[in-house]
DNA sequence: CTTGTATTTCAATGATCACTGAAATATCGC
DNA sequence: GCGATATTTCAGTGATCATTGAAATACAAG
C-alpha cells in the first residue's frame, strides 16, 4: 500500500460515524448490508450515511453491488489488511527492539501481510 | 484503546507531513530527534512543525522532552501498538475466516496487544 | 544583560469537512 | 404508467484544518 492510499484510508476511519460504519460493516461480513440496515442501526439520516459511504469507498474500505432496490455495503478486507500491514512496519521499521512485543518480534518470523510495498 | 483514542490517532496520522514526521520519529526510535532536526529533514518551516507536533502529541503518537535548546520529539511506540490493535480487532472481529490470513489466523493463539477495551 | 539559536504562540486566510433539507434517480409491485 | 420504497445528488452552512508571517518565549554563550 502505497502512502497516498494509506492517508485515505486513515483518513476514512478518522470519523465518528465512518468508523462505526466500517465495523458494522466488518461484523456483517463479506455479505454486507444494504445501506438502509445502516442507516437503522446506526441512526443517521440517508444523505448523511451516502456521503460517509462516499469517502469508504474512495479509500478502498467498502465496496458496492445493487440488489434490487437496496445498495449493499460490504468491507473491503483487503484494503484493511494492507493498511494494518503499513502502519506496523510504521511502527517497528528499523527499530524492532524498540518496539511493542506485538510487532516486535512476532512468534512466527513473517512480520505481517507482506503483499505491500517494498519499502 | 477507546474509539476516541482512535479517532484521535487515526485523524493525527491522515495527514501527510504529520505521516511523515511520525515515521521519521519511528525510525529515530526512542531516543527521538530535535525539532530542528526534522524540520531540516522534511524542509517544514519550523511554525508548521509544531503545528503537527502539537497534534500528533494530542494523540498520545508522540512525547517531547527539552534538551537545552532543542525539543526532542520521539515517537510513542504503545500507542500505535494499541491503534493497531484496535484496528486488527476491527478488521476481524467476528468474522475471522473471511479476514485476510494475517489478522484471521495469528500463528500465536495470541491475537494482538491485549492490553486495551476489553471489548 | 545582550546577542543568537531553537521553538512556540498568535492572527489571518483559503480549503476541506460533516451535516441538512429538498429534489432527483432507480427499482419494484400494481 | 403510478405510487411507494431505497438511495443518491445538489446547494448551502458553520466548523475545523493546514499554512503563513510576525511576534513572543526559552535557553545558552559571551
Amino acid at each position: 500500500m502505497e502512502k497516498v492510499d494509506t492517508i485515505a484510508a486513515l483518513a476514512a476511519l478518522a470519523q465518528d460515524n465512518r468508523l462505526d460504519v466500517f465495523r458494522l460493516l466488518v461484523k456483517a461480513g463479506p455479505a454486507g448490508l444494504a445501506a438502509g440496515a445502516v442507516a437503522k442501526a446506526l441512526k443517521l439520516p440517508p444523505n448523511t450515511l451516502s456521503f460517509h459511504f462516499d469517502r469508504l469507498r474512495q479509500a478502498g474500505l467498502v465496496t458496492v453491488r445493487r440488489e434490487s432496490r437496496s445498495m449493499i455495503y460490504a468491507a473491503q478486507f483487503d484494503t484493511m489488511n494492507a493498511l494494518i500491514g503499513f502502519l506496523t512496519e510504521n511502527c517497528c521499521a528499523g527499530v524492532a527492539e524498540e518496539c511493542g512485543p506485538e510487532c516486535a518480534a512476532p512468534k512466527s518470523k513473517k512480520t505481517r501481510s507482506k503483499k505491500h510495498e517494498p519499502a
